[in-house]
DNA sequence: ATAATTTACTTAACGGTGTAAAGTTAAGGA
DNA sequence: TCCTTAACTTTACACCGTTAAGTAAATTAT
């Protein structure tokens, strides 16, 4: 029994292995310019061994887009002991934008790359991790609404466009189309941009 | 003179038939799964002639970029003729999200798209028509700012954010992130969320 | 009119890609 | 000891962007 444990935790050190390898290259190249064969070099395996561990190279992909929304869920959970409901939904967005300037290429492969979404099945446990990551949005806006903020707005649709803003503002860095701006730092204005977000809400709610 | 002028037409005619066959196989199966010798092949030449009118893919590509705001600025057109700002500002809105989900793929390689931006220089003539575009918008909020509204607020920051709103909704519909949003039609929720921003905005001078 | 040059294009090739099929080697169980 | 299975590699295919060299026709020069 010990030896086949062993084995076992062998093949998951191996996996484990180019998960890592292929997260480094992801995020240092991107995720098109890495190849399969790349991964294989750095982990000193040939590129078809690669293949006993994941289907293709999307297969990848799913794993790394699920650990990326685990390490989201990592920044929103400290946010969960904020009590009121509309601080929490501005230090929401405070943090998802952090997340996304610390870990560029990881939100690009989260939320931008062209990958096959038909593989992420929502319905899945693979989906656990986003799931929960928009629950705690839509939620949060919810006990907003009971409050009396945004009266009216059906809380999804408010949550996908609270996410919406903060994810231009992401993407727009990332894809580097923040030079029209002349008159700015590049790197200032994602702060600034999602600071202003929260106060066109926060100017919502004053008369 | 009339037979090198002619000459110079059928380079011309090439050029535009090259342009006009990437940017439908751009618009079929997108940027990334497009090659040359598929541009190639639809246009009966050999993959090479086309290195004799682009530089290479990334050139095809900033002249698309070009036509794409070209195309955007034609949607921006008929709003110039509204005369209060801040009803000019939420036509924008909406124009940019039509323009979005009309031209799919062509948003796609203008916005999305990872694609050497180092070669689109912003002081070049390439950049007239994106510098239009986004010089209506500053030049909108500027005048809502002047008439009192989002007072306090820096035109160019303030025109930033609104770009980015209305972005992040187009850019998650276009790269499949709605599915998430389980309870309502995805082709809506764009519609339905850009809505949103501009009722978002309304709210906030009302008292 | 003929020779030289230029233009417009093609063929062939290089080094890369994702991925599948077949082959190899070593360990485990009967 | 034989057989099966697991883990991995070699080889190969069909694609990719791009370059260098070659070709055939049209134009220009002598």
């Amino acid at each position: 029994m010990t030896i086949s444990t062993r084995k076992e935790r062998q093949k998951e050190e191996l996996r484990g292995k180019i998960l890592h390898a292929a997260k480094e290259l992801f995020m240092q190249k991107g995720f098109e310019d890495t190849s399969i064969r790349n991964i294989a070099e750095k982990i000193e395996y040939s590129p078809t061994t690669i293949y006993l561990y994941f289907k293709d190279k999307d297969d990848i992909f799913c794993e790394l887009h699920r650990e990326g929304f685990a390490l989201l869920n990592q920044y929103f959970r400290p946010l969960a002991h904020v009590s009121d409901p509309y601080e929490r939904l501005k230090a929401i967005n405070k943090a998802y934008i952090t997340f996304a300037m610390e870990n560029g290429e990881l939100y690009d492969l989260m939320f931008i790359i062209n990958a096959p979404m038909k593989s992420i099945k929502k319905d899945e446990s693979d989906w656990e991790e986003g799931s929960r990551a928009f629950a705690f949005l839509v939620n949060t806006i919810q006990e907003c609404i009971s409050k009396g903020y945004f009266s009216g707005m059906q809380p999804e649709v408010l949550a996908f466009t609270v996410w919406s803003m903060v994810h231009g503002i992401a993407s727009l860095e990332i894809r580097n189309r923040c030079s029209v701006v002349e008159s700015l730092n590049e790197k200032d204005l994602a702060r600034k941009a999602s600071d202003l977000v929260n106060e066109i809400l926060d100017r919502m709610h004053r008369e």
